[in-house]
DNA sequence: AGGCTGGCCGTGAACGTTCACGGGTGGCTG
DNA sequence: CAGCCACCCGTGAACGTTCACGGCCAGCCT
């Protein structure tokens, strides 16, 4: 049962990988016989199995996917895009997502599109390994390259979009829900901690426009040139007795700089983040966050790839696009 | 560009996947034009593009990887194995995996064995998906099971295992390493906190031993009934003034007990982990740890997959052992 | 007019495997 | 001894795509 070393070296002298053929001319019997060796298939001697097995150890044969495959059709592959994997973020989209596939039948490969190479080379790599592509803020160009049919579903859609298909998220009820809950727990001058520098992104606005119809005072923060120290130094500055980060990892950031300045969470300042990481549950103090349920986002969208990719669905159509609502998860932080 | 629904139903009436055939009869061309359209080929009239792309539209086709990938050969698959994603200590493995054997020109594709259904069922899933095989504490009968030739490597091999090929953990060094941290910390009454339930597990003897050379008292907490919560009640009962934990994501649970009760860490009492999880550098206090670095063990990992796929390496060979070795990380927590 | 060129398209073959079937032994039974 | 059966093995075909090559036709030049 030893694998001897050189490659795939054929009688031919051609350093291709040896192929079914190959074996069976080394063992002296017909393709037939050599498969039934390798699938341990009835039909066949102890004796000459064995005499099989050895020329395929010798040859280094490995059947081919591709050969197989393209007899007895083996299931679809997915391919998932996101941006970095180093981000907690997307691990846990990308686990959510690989259990959903998984469990209906599908093949998942995953690439970072932010990780090594060329963004557009990732995704051409990906392209032709899978059947459909799951991508997470893919480009508006992404359509045009995507190459013919191939399903193209995004985690993240976007608000205008026609003719896309993947999941929307709607933040605007958590949005209302958040504020509620600050205001409930008697806070009276919220700020947001914006990842923009200038204006205020579009979330960090609406925020606190939702803030403001409840709290006393609400104000966005935005990036400051120091950085995110800086940045809570200014808050902290105004008074602040709630904070809510741009999301969940840069939530468990502020709450490692307000340890390491004694102020306690939540009983001196509530913090709060945006994203609904599962990791928010390990740390303390637990962290209280709005987000999407992940299990429920995955469910979708590979409901739509699976619509898309059996025809039950067309891009474009009202029952491609699904939308999940952003939840407010109250742990200890807030 | 849009497609119609109604999955693949052609001419024949049969309801299997439309075929290049199927769209070349409907567009009354031959199979070659049909390729000639679908990739962007010189040598068709724009006109003939469009009728083939209307045609294939219609009938929902999609080329078969499977066809495609048998004339000009695809890259291999790996199949990653992990017990549970729901755990943060596999997704960062599987982070790191993927990272790796992805730049290696590897695909991958990810299934958890405590997941869902039976496991030799995912197994066998996995195994008729994959080129070759990257597991995490599979079973010793795994080798039986494997199919014809296929290459088995596993991340964490045990220690006597002969025939076998993966990564061997080392934490011999990184144990004496922690018992010396803790004791320049000048920590006098170490506790190490077993997972096991009766007699101490092997590692969590040998982690006594070595603290034990350096620190007064050294002792191991069995995991009592009551659950980690008395465990921890017992420790802190005794005066223990440094606490080891099994993994990280218990330490994590000691680190949120130990607030909850008021106790400062490391202040009051020391806290390490191991695993050596990325995520224990995001939480407060950053968790002091021992593991192996993800990145080194899925680059050598991979590089036994390639060496056994490529027949570079081959199975019980000495090469096919890659043994790396625990680090400490001090961090925060002690 | 003949030949050459370039654009467009079709035909056979190849990729590697499995399935369906058929043929050939040897042994056993009636 | 004929017949049958079980066991073992081999041959053609099929899966869906791309590659290499060759054919046809219109247009242009000499």
């Amino acid at each position: 049962m030893t694998s001897r070393g050189g490659a795939g070296r054929t009688s031919d002298g051609v350093d291709r990988r040896a192929t079914i053929v190959d074996v069976a001319e080394r063992a002296g019997v017909s393709r037939q016989t050599v498969t039934r060796a390798m699938n341990d298939m009835p039909g066949i001697s102890s004796a000459t199995r064995e005499r099989v097995l050895a020329a395929a150890d010798e040859l280094n044969y490995r059947p081919s996917r591709f050969g197989r495959g393209l007899v007895s059709q083996g299931p679809p592959t997915l391919g998932l895009l996101v941006n970095d994997l180093g981000n907690a973020f997307f691990p846990e989209i990308a686990v959510a997502v690989i259990r959903e596939a998984t469990t209906r039948g599908w093949n998942v490969v995953v690439s970072e599109s932010d990780g090594g190479g060329d963004p557009a080379t990732v995704a051409g790599e990906l392209m032709r390994r899978a059947d459909a592509l799951l991508g997470y803020s893919l480009p508006e160009a992404a359509d045009e390259a995507v190459p013919a049919r191939m399903p193209l579903v995004r985690l993240d859609l976007p608000e205008g979009g026609s003719g896309a298909a993947g999941v929307r998220f709607d933040d605007s009820a958590a949005l209302t829900a958040l504020a509620d809950h600050l205001g409930r727990q008697g806070c009276q001058d919220v700020v947001v901690l914006d990842t923009a520098r200038g204006e205020p992104s579009g979330r960090a606005q609406r925020l606190r426009t939702a803030i403001g119809a409840v709290v006393e005072r609400a104000r966005v923060e935005p990036l400051a040139d120091g950085g995110p120290t800086v940045q809570l130094d200014a808050a902290l500055a105004g008074g602040a007795d709630a904070l809510v980060a741009w999301n969940d990892v840069g939530a468990l950031q502020v709450l490692k700089q307000l340890r390491a300045r004694g102020v306690r969470v939540p009983e001196d300042v509530r913090v709060a983040g945006v994203d609904g990481l599962a990791l928010g549950a390990l740390v303390s103090p637990e962290l209280t966050t709005i987000g999407v349920d992940q299990a429920t986002v995955a469910r979708e969208a590979v409901d739509v790839v699976d619509g898309l990719y059996t025809g039950r669905l067309s891009a474009g159509e009202e029952r491609a696009v699904r939308t999940v609502p952003y939840r407010l998860i109250v742990r200890e932080s807030a």
